[in-house]
Formats: structure tokens, C-alpha cells, sequence
DNA sequence: CTCCAATGTATCGCGTACGATAAAATAGTA
DNA sequence: TACTATTTTATCGTACGCGATACATTGGAG
């Protein structure tokens, strides 16, 4: 089966891409047991995590963040919105905006997700420096694959 | 908005899983035009890989290797095979097994695949040595990740 | 003021993903 | 043989994720 991971039955940009297409897996079955608790997926973290640096946001702007879609967003936002985290109000000044407030909750809840993040440092199980390596790595790529545009034949 | 991918407005944690995250998606995009054609997407594309390597295998056997649960896998193989590239059949031996067979469609679509990889390549932009250092430096974030379970408080 | 383009969200359809659970077949044991 | 445990796949419910599309609002151009 490891014939299957270390490069010898795979192309190099298949390799790379199965690699994060099963680490972003791996991540996320870490996630999802720490987060249980909080009752949010991770994607809905995600957008929390915003909302606690900056309150009030609109959803383009929340979406530029994160880098998704409203298409998204806006049913990931109305679940917040379910759970009593955050309010959704049109902008007065702009009918089109939609602003995303924190409610009481949804402040409170960042003093519960405080333990998340050293949880998910042990199960990197890396130093920050390396994280950080890797991380600057890892952005390079997606950052050629979202400049790339498919070429017609 | 650069703030929130370069690590002074998120800890190490989070930047190295919002990389991930982010860098998958930013992958699946790019694969998404590439194998339109096809009429697959990129599971479905990771499941005919296997399945090119060597015909013929088990429901579970493919999932040990694109790591995925039968949940995943069983939905997606019944659409390959709506879309005539597998037959699902159990096998004669054992009931509980069912085996994935390529079928001539699913053969020859191995060859008008041919061009995917030179494409994904040059999205990556890297060169093979690049790659195959940062995968596996992504694998062993991946495994790390997989062999950890959750601490109860 | 009127049209028309641009902006900002929302909706829909499809395809992952997974945990929990079920169902059927096989293997193992008394 | 009868009973139980294990293996293997499938089903269900929930939540992404996006392209395509729709819709309302706003901003401009004439």
C-alpha cells in the first residue's frame, strides 16, 4: 500500500496533490472531535476565527478570508445563525451588503475554542518553526494553482 | 487581507491547517477544468488511477488507498459506473466483497487522460525534486495527524 | 431621469466526506 | 450444529464546496 504514497506509482504533481487532498482529510478528522464539543465543523471555526479579529464583517469579506464562495458561506453563515452565534442584517446604507455580527454567545465561545489550537499543535506534532516552513511551502503552491488558468487545446 | 495568511493574525496551527485546507481547494479547482472532459471529478479520477494500476480490486482495498470510507467510495463507484468506466459485481467466492472491474471504456479513458498530468504540473510550478521534497513533508504532517486521538479532559 | 452595467448575496443541483448504523456473509467457537 | 464475532459493503443524515444562475440594489452614462 505505501507503493502507493512514496512517489513510485505516482506522477510527482499527482503525488503532491494526493498529499494535500489526504492531509487536508487527516486535518480535518482531527478537527472534528476538538470542535464536537463547540458543536462547529471546522469550516465554520474558520469563519468564527474571523469574526473574533474582526466583528461585523460582510460575507464577501469573510469569503475573501477564508477564500470561499457565498455560494458557501451564506447557508454555512445561516447555521452560525441557527446555533446563536452570530445575526445576519442587511446594511441600511447598501441594501446588497449583508453585515455578520457576533452575538453574546458567539463572543463567549472564543474563551471555550481557547484549548483548540494546542490540541492541534500536538497532533501536528511539529515546531512552530517547521510549521511555519511549511506553511510559507504549502501557500506558494496554492497560490501558482489559483494564478493558473486552463490552457485550450 | 494578507495579514490573515502570512502568520501574524492566526497561530501556527491554524496557518499550517488553513494552508491545507485552502491549498486543496485551490487544487481541486484547478483539476476541475482539466478533467471536465473526462466528465470526472478529482476522487472519481484518484478511484480510476487505482484502478489503472491494477484492475479488479475490492471496495475496500481502493479505499485503504485513496483513503476513504466505504461511505465515500460506494455512492462514487456506482457513479463510475453509471458513467460505463467500472462494473460493480460481488464476488462469486465471498458475497461480502464486491470487486471494481474496468470496463473497455474505462480502459481506454486511461489514454485520454494522458494529458492531465502534464497540466497539473505546470499549474504546480515546481520542479519534480521540489515536489516530491514538500509531499513528503505534507505526508508526514498527514501521518502524524492520523495517528493522533483525542485527549478527554 | 432612464437604462444598463456592476456589485453583493442567495438559490439550486451535483458530488463529495464522514459518523453512525444496518445488513449480509463468513469465520470461529462451544 | 448453533451461536457469536468479525468482516465487508451499503444506507442515512448532515455539512461542505462550487459552478451556474437569479435577484435586488447601487452606480454611472447619456
Amino acid at each position: 500500500m505505501e507503493k502507493w504514497f512514496d512517489g513510485r506509482e505516482l506522477n510527482f504533481e499527482e503525488l503532491l496533490c494526493f498529499s494535500l487532498y489526504s492531509a487536508n482529510h487527516a486535518m480535518n478528522r482531527v478537527y472534528t472531535p476538538v470542535l464536537k464539543d463547540l458543536g462547529l465543523t471546522y469550516p465554520q471555526y474558520l469563519v468564527m476565527a474571523a469574526l473574533w479579529q474582526k466583528d461585523g464583517q460582510l460575507v464577501g469579506e469573510i469569503g475573501r478570508k477564508v477564500l470561499l464562495e457565498s455560494s458557501t458561506l451564506t447557508p454555512l453563515l445561516k447555521r452560525l445563525e441557527k446555533l446563536g452565534y452570530v445575526r445576519r442584517q442587511r446594511d441600511a446604507e447598501d441594501e446588497r451588503k449583508v453585515r455578520i455580527t457576533l452575538t453574546a454567545d458567539g463572543h463567549a465561545l472564543r474563551e471555550q475554542a481557547a484549548c483548540v489550537p494546542g490540541q492541534i499543535l500536538e497532533a501536528i506534532g511539529m515546531t512552530p518553526d517547521e510549521i511555519l516552513a511549511l506553511s510559507t511551502q504549502i501557500n506558494k503552491v496554492r497560490k501558482s494553482l489559483a494564478a493558473w488558468s486552463p490552457v485550450e487545446d
